[in-house]
DNA sequence: CACTATATGCAAAACGTTTTGTGCCAGTCA
DNA sequence: TGACTGGCACAAAACGTTTTGCATATAGTG
């Protein structure tokens, strides 16, 4: 790697000025320079390894071609991975590079790591959080580009992408009552959050389709970790008439639910049918036998939220509009059809 | 937020020129100017807003202040997180930012985000990688400061740093030894990995300071997924004079092990002890009883890494470490005294 | 042949900083 | 008083681009 060759090293080697390596090189301009200077041109930049100084190009641009990523307590979710990787993806598409920033739950130190963002000029921002919620994003997001993921915003003129969640309990209904199921139960988050919301709504809303619905004793809820959720399968599952299937609000939950069935000597999924919500391939892929589960959509819902995003940066005017994307039913081995 | 600030217009208000606000702003330069003038340009500067654009004091000091941060499957493991908020906290400490991106096991489009990451003029690089192994360097990265993440490089000539697996394995023995166990085995990765090697070399040398050894037929190799851990685990299980207690090379296999002592009717930790390696949260925490393990650094090294590549632009000279950081036991359920 | 239109290239200004060199002024010393 | 110092502030250049406006040469038109 030669020492930093810049466009006026190439306009010097090619026997051109400057602007016209400029107009040369940019696919807007170049119908200003003859087609042949053009691939004399290219062909010195690429003999010397040009490759331009994107600082300057936007300073002067007054674009940098760079998007922030701010997001809340990556270090102790494993969808933090794909919801990066997606919006990289979709970034790196286009022509942009993604800066990544997180603070915990400091919301001082958020403050001071956007001003850090917005300092090194990023176009725009994406504001993500590691489960649907109700936000309200910073002062000094105002009137910057910015799109909110995994999250609804309080203000209305940001553009925001959830999993459709009443959709994931729904499926998850259809699933349960296709394979012959009709005592079901849900081990739900006890959490006053939307996704613990639409989930129940969908799954009630898919067994009313079929005439049924969820006995009051039929919910449960609890707190939303592998050992709430082994307490409140343990709870269902020794009643006397159990539900022959079960729908978690996650996969952590479902992997209790596991453990109650194991310790009660039920075999999963002969006596007892299970679902869960995530799909994390460490849980779900791991499980004994593989857990039937909803995707969340992490790695689409990044990759929507940057290109959005990257939208609303060439037209401003662009409509606001707040996705919801599909929850995908991966199946694996945790539905059957019921014994009795 | 009004519309940009800039050194200019911070002059014009407080009556100097840029020059002297220049100065006053700078922490090395600002004895060159009056006391009293530095409190006021302060004062304005803060009352209009001024923040610096990042863009063009990198393009003018040639210093970007950004870090650039290349990793492989991030998508894939949960331990992308611990890395990549270590590495930024350390970052933000020290006024920097981190670009992220990651290709997945693509070569030529890793080489292509590199060449990226160095258009945006990043001050060096850290090549990351998800578990500890063996790799050459991409030749673009040649001549500029960079440091090897959960890896070594065959270029002796970049700092390095990964996780100490030999005395992970090491104290993996010493635990169990010292709950009393003298039958025990381990269920390595099959992969040929430093890990593997390591954890297994540290578990000899730690059994063997106590005058054990590992017998032949009490180390069985498998995939390094649950199901190989089951695999193994059954096997060994299942002898006549089984192990009671089990070292598996990672708390995904330890889980497959809780599957097969679970098929097994056996109890853990009573009848069977388990340790794995990771310290994945949603695992060790979510298997009943809390599995016991050698934490990975992940934080710690991601840390590491750029504060070594922030030493190391500061002074070129300072001296290439290939560090090794140790790997904490998290006690928890699965280690008990054996039962006979 | 004169005149205009078009094709092609260039010089210069601008983006927002930082830093070097310089000038001015007030003291200080001889 | 004249020369010198140090403190303070400033103008200007530079970092590497992109783009506007202009200049030249060539081709097209009547």
């Amino acid at each position: 790697m030669a020492t930093k060759v810049n466009i006026r090293d190439v306009a010097k080697a090619a026997g051109v000025s400057v602007t016209t390596v400029s107009h040369a090189l940019s696919e807007t301009h170049n119908s200003r320079v003859n087609a042949q200077t053009v691939e004399h041109i290219k062909a010195v930049a690429g003999n010397l390894g040009y490759a331009p100084n994107r600082l300057a190009s936007g300073l002067r641009n007054q674009r940098s071609q760079i998007l922030g990523l701010v997001s809340d307590e990556i270090t102790t979710t494993p969808f933090a991975g794909a919801m990066i990787q997606g919006a990289q993806d979709a970034a790196s598409e286009h022509g942009h590079l993604l800066m990544v920033v997180n603070s915990g739950l400091d919301n001082e130190l958020e403050r001071q790591e956007i001003r850090a963002l917005q300092q090194h000029q990023v176009d725009g921002v994406i504001y993500a959080r590691m489960y649907n919620q109700r936000v309200s994003v910073p002062a000094e997001l105002e009137g910057m580009p910015a799109i909110v993921l995994d999250a609804t915003s309080d203000n209305p003129g940001l553009s925001s992408v959830v999993p459709d969640e009443f959709g994931a309990g729904q499926s998850a209904a259809e699933l349960l009552v296709a394979a012959g199921h009709r005592r079901i139960a849900m081990i739900n988050n006890e959490d006053d959050i939307p996704a613990a919301h639409g989930r129940l709504d969908g799954f009630r809303a898919g067994l009313a389709r079929h005439g049924m619905q969820l006995p009051v004793d039929s919910l449960v809820t609890s707190r939303p970790s592998t050992a709430g959720g082994r307490e409140a399968a343990l709870e269902l599952l020794a009643a006397a008439d159990r539900p022959t299937a079960l729908f978690c609000f996650s996969d952590q939950m479902a992997m209790g639910a596991y453990q109650a069935a194991g310790h009660l000597g039920l075999k999963i999924p002969s006596d007892v049918s299970i679902v869960g919500v995530d799909n994390l391939e460490l849980i779900a892929d791991g499980l004994w036998p593989g857990l039937s589960t909803m995707a969340l959509p992490h790695y689409e819902m990044g990759r929507w939220a940057v290109l959005k995003l990257l939208e609303e940066l060439e037209n401003p005017k662009a409509p606001r509009v707040h996705e919801k994307v599909a929850c995908p039913l991966v199946e694996r081995d945790s539905v059957a059809p019921p014994q009795d």
